[in-house]
RNA sequence: GCCGAUGUGGCGAAAUGGCAGACGCAACGGACUUAAAAUCCGUUGGGCUUAACGGCCCGUGCCGGUUCGAGUCCGGCCAUCGGUACCA
């Protein structure tokens, strides 16, 4: 079996070009200030999400976002742009360190070593990343200014009043540690008692540690946390203008978790104080029957009484030793325990039982609940178990009780959720739900038992890991206070360690390094390290300017990069009063939806920070925001190794080439959509671009590819005009609206057209032969229509020809115009740099152009006189049916086109013994008559 | 349960409310070849009809609606995939 032929040599021209731009950096992204920047230029930042550098190398997942960005990249340098196109590695993270456990190897050096395998793949795919920005957050140069942040946000507090975050120095209360933006508190964490360490909530699956599948249990330990919940509302504000899918700006504002509702206060008659509950429906209260409180909310203790303390401990404890996975599998089955202890009803002055159930949970609201069973499913659920009350208070119609009776001797069957008119609720009875809750909040607030709130789903961000492979956090304890270390002793670097192990203790492995934590005789350093996330947070922003060493991101660079521009394609925003924001950021955002939520809520939230804090110029991080799909195997699963359907890049490069690769990734669908791999389909790709290859290029006898004779400088004809120009229109329109797939199904209608002689000069799209239309000689259009002396010139020395004959004689037997090729060039450049390239140099050998790089062209303009059309084919239907077609001048008016399609033969034959109603004529469209 | 996305040929797909299936794959037929590969040309949604040129009917998950006209807009279902899960 010999190897096969490879249809062009890009084995040979795609690493030349690669080379060539190592060395030349054409790419190269200059700042303001840098000598050569052009100011005049607008700027585009376009961004991938940068990849954790796993031991696995790339997939063809990972290069559909970066083709299409390097496309986008690669288009805006041909549009006149400053171009940002950066790349970097996200490389804190579990598997280097878990790797190291097994194998002890640093993961230091697991992580370089990952590193450059991505490096070397990514550059054989051809990206036009500026590869001096290229930044690890592994990197003491860029950690250094992570932890420089964290101090920044640790040394912060959030104004309610201006709703900003401010120094902490504004802050006039007795305890700024306790409104800090970072800080630590005792919270429950997943704690897998077999591995003996904390995980983050990603790594348990299912109630287990994604390793090792063991049992995962909350447990209380001391945390950093960082305080997200505070710009809880902002967050959902300002996502509102950005440019992003629907769905995810929903996720996101789902997983905020914004509701409006009261706070209201039982009141309890044999103790002190009282329990608040939070309710989204306030109106209910008078079918507030019962109290639940979360097993876990410290005023069980108080509240237990002494015949119900063992059922209450025997309750905690049961609840305690379920793991995630039981509580989530037992969700439907509701359990609890009385207190023993009474509540008020704040407006009946009922006395109503206190019980503790794990369907509430202490994390959300206040920890307690009032049961309202009629009108909610799981009030009604755990009422039914434990033959608790269920009083109806809303019904779909009004219905006054006088006199507030009790209600239904039958209590409902179902709980009713919807919203309706209050009834046995004496203070807004016959009120409809909406108007209901205003009157009982606000007669609540004015008894001082409530007020009006609201409550997020979103939680505080617990932000401190027990690993070794992250960023140690840049502060130290000094009599049980934590502080922060000066700024002039970052980075802080983690000390060397052989033993990466968790502790078993729960105690971060830092504290093997005895030395190393011993701040002074009266400090010790903070032993825990940042999650992967806080890279993430802002690697954006280090793109503007890598190599600063005096700050996080020069205020300058930071300006120009992360500024506002007119992205054309980009939707106007909404009219409105202005966002907070000036609508700069990130032009484009490519990346998976698997960080819909977590990535990019972290990083709009540091954003705003820094923002608040004076740092930055925009308020919100990623302008635009695209996802691409998943690429699935050829048997239509997900890739795995486990289905042994995973694709990998280079198998592909080294058949098919990097072009044909890249082509493909975007050629198979849209962008955003889920598609399986095919090889075939990677052939027919690689065949388009060898055709546009051999276009310009034929072998000699020695079987060497030269430039191909039949190239010349000729005008294009006039269908090829039409091709071209379309071609011009649909690729840019297409490339701004990231629909690849059609552009390059453009581009091969445009080398088809010119590849096959009867395709080009006879047949344009849209001029081919018509039945009855009374043409001639197929290759002659009208001859009316004014062809130059070039068109028929070429068509002297091709129509002759049979196609046969063309192709056995390339050279002479026609010509292709060179001003077309390189217009074809220009377009599919962005698609196939490395063949577009070679071509480009090729040509300008014979012809030569000034620049002669084509990276330094000017991406083409479409004229819209050569797509004009003199004659359309216009459909005649009957009662919307087609029954004829007619060529018909473009200029042809209603009124003509009407009577054509009267007198028309089919048209009377199927409008025959009907009378015409009505003929609907849409110019150069269609006519439909309308007949009955 | 809830939220979101997607349903179009044998397959990936394309279509400002206006000729459904561009472009590509696969398949089939042909040219070239001793032969194959490569390349090139052609056919290709289904059904019926014609000796043939042609012609007719059906067809975008299902049901209904708006419209002269619906893959596209509206209402109601069904299926597949993804996310989420006691959030009071």
């Amino acid at each position: 079996m010999s190897e096969r032929r490879k249809p062009y040599p890009f084995d040979l021209l795609e690493p030349k070009w690669q080379n060539l731009w190592e060395e030349r950096r054409p790419f190269r992204a200059l700042n303001p200030g840098d000598p050569g920047f052009d100011p005049a230029r607008p700027k585009y930042y376009v961004l991938d999400m940068f990849p954790y550098p796993s031991g696995t190398g790339l997939h063809v997942g990972h290069p559909e976002g970066y083709t299409a960005t390097d496309i986008v990249a690669r288009y805006k340098r041909l549009r006149g742009c400053n171009v940002l196109h950066p790349m970097g590695w996200d490389a804190f993270g579990l598997p280097a360190e878990q790797y190291a456990i097994r194998t002890g190897q640093h993961p230091e050096i697991t992580t370089r070593e990952n590193i450059a395998r991505f490096r070397t793949q990514l550059k054989r795919i051809g990206f036009s990343y500026d590869w001096e920005r290229e930044i690890s957050t592994a990197s003491p140069e860029f950690y250094r200014w992570t932890q420089w942040i964290f101090l920044q946000i640790y040394h912060s507090w959030f104004n309610p009043e201006t709703q900003r975050a401010e120094p902490i120095a504004t802050y006039r209360g007795a305890d700024p540690d306790s409104v800090r933006l970072a800080y630590v508190a005792e919270v429950p964490v997943n704690w897998c008692p077999e591995l003996g360490t904390v995980l983050a909530n990603e790594e348990v699956i299912d109630g287990k540690s994604e390793v090792g599948g063991f049992p995962v249990v909350k447990r209380p330990m001391r945390q950093w946390m960082l305080r997200i919940t505070a710009f809880a509302e902002r967050l959902i504000d300002e996502l509102e203008p950005l440019d992003w899918p629907e769905g995810i700006k929903l996720l996101q504002r789902n997983w905020i978790g914004k509701s409006e509702g009261a706070e209201v206060r039982f009141t309890l008659p044999d103790h002190d104080g009282a329990i608040a509950v939070f309710t989204t429906r306030p109106d209910t209260l008078y079918g507030a029957t019962y109290m639940v409180l979360a097993p876990e909310n410290p005023l069980v203790e108080q509240l237990t009484t002494n015949e119900q303390r063992p059922a209450v401990d025997a309750y905690k404890a049961q609840v305690a030793a379920k793991s995630d996975l039981e509580r989530t599998d037992l969700a439907k089955d509701k359990s609890g325990v009385a207190t023993g202890a009474f509540a008020l009803n704040p407006v009946s002055g009922e006395r109503i039982p206190i019980w503790i159930a794990d369907y509430v949970l202490m994390g959300y609201g206040t920890g307690a609940i009032m049961g309202v069973p009629a009108h909610d499913e799981r009030d009604f659920e755990f009422a039914q178990k434990y033959h608790l009350p269920i009083r109806e208070v809303v019904a779909e119609t009004p219905r006054t009780t006088e006199g507030g009776e009790l209600p239904c001797a039958m209590p409902p069957l179902i709980a009713t959720t919807g919203d309706g008119f209050a009834i046995n609720s004496p203070l807004i009875d016959g009120l409809p739900t909406a108007e209901a809750k205003q009157r009982i909040t606000a007669w609540l607030a004015d008894q001082g038992l409530g007020r009006g709130t609201i409550n997020y789903k979103l939680r505080d961000w617990l932000f401190s890991r027990q690993r070794y492979w992250g960023e140690p956090f840049p502060i130290i304890w000094r009599e049980g206070k934590h502080e922060a270390i000066p700024e002039n002793e970052l980075p802080l670097v983690p000390p060397p360690l052989d033993d990466f192990k968790p502790t078993g203790t729960g105690e971060p492995p830092l504290a093997r390094a005895k030395e190393w934590v011993r701040y002074s005789d009266a400090a010790t350093r903070e032993l825990n390290t940042m999650p992967q996330w806080a890279g993430s947070c802002w690697y954006y922003l280090r793109f503007c300017d890598p190599a600063n060493d005096q700050r996080f991101v020069g205020k300058e660079a930071e300006r120009y990069w992360m500024g506002s521009s007119e992205s054309p394609g980009r939707a106007p925003l909404a009219p409105g009063p202005a966002p907070r924001f000036r609508g700069g950021g990130v032009d484009l955002y490519i990346g998976g939806t698997e960080h819909a939520v977590l990535h990019l809520l972290y990083a709009r939230f540091w954003q705003k920070v820094l923002f608040d804090l004076g740092h930055l110029s925009t308020g919100e991080p990623f302008q635009r925001l695209v996802n691409q799909g998943i690429i699935l195997g050829e048997d239509g699963r997900k890739m795995s190794k486990r289905w042994g359907n995973v694709i990998d890049p280079l198998d592909v490069i080294a058949e098919y080439g990097a072009d044909a690769f890249r082509c493909y990734e975007m050629f198979m669908g849209p962008l955003e959509q889920m598609k399986p791999w095919s090889m075939t389909g990677v052939e027919g790709v690689a065949r388009f671009l060898a055709r546009a290859w051999r276009l310009v290029m034929e072998e000699n006898q020695a079987g060497e590819w030269m430039l191909s004779e039949s190239v010349a400088e000729v005008e294009p004809t006039r269908a090829q005009l039409k091709v071209i120009h379309a071609t011009i229109k649909k690729v840019s329109e297409d490339i701004e609206a990231l629909s690849f797939n059609t552009a390059i199904a453009q581009m091969m209608i445009f080398v088809n057209a010119f590849t096959s002689p009867g395709r080009t000069a006879s047949a344009g799209p849209g001029s081919a032969p018509v039945p009855g239309a009374g043409f001639g000689v197929p290759p002659k259009q009208s001859s009316a229509v004014g062809e130059d002396a070039e068109s028929a010139q070429v068509r002297e020395s091709g129509t002759p020809a049979p196609a046969r004959e063309t192709r056995a004689l390339p050279g002479g037997a026609r010509s292709v115009p060179v001003a077309a090729l390189r217009t074809l060039l220009v377009l599919l450049n962005p698609f196939a740099p490395h063949l577009t390239s070679e071509l480009w140099e090729t040509l300008g050998r014979r012809f030569p152009v000034e620049p002669a790089e084509i990276t330094n062209q000017r991406w083409p303009e479409y004229r819209a006189e050569f797509l004009i059309e003199d004659e359309i084919e216009i459909p005649l239907q009957v009662n919307g049916k087609v029954r004829d077609r007619i060529t018909v001048p473009i200029t042809a008016t209603s009124a003509e086109l009407e009577a054509l399609a009267r007198a028309n033969v089919r048209v009377q034959e199927f409008s025959a013994g009907l009378t015409i109603r009505k003929i609907i004529v849409i110019p150069k469209r269609l006519v439909n008559v309308v007949a009955n």
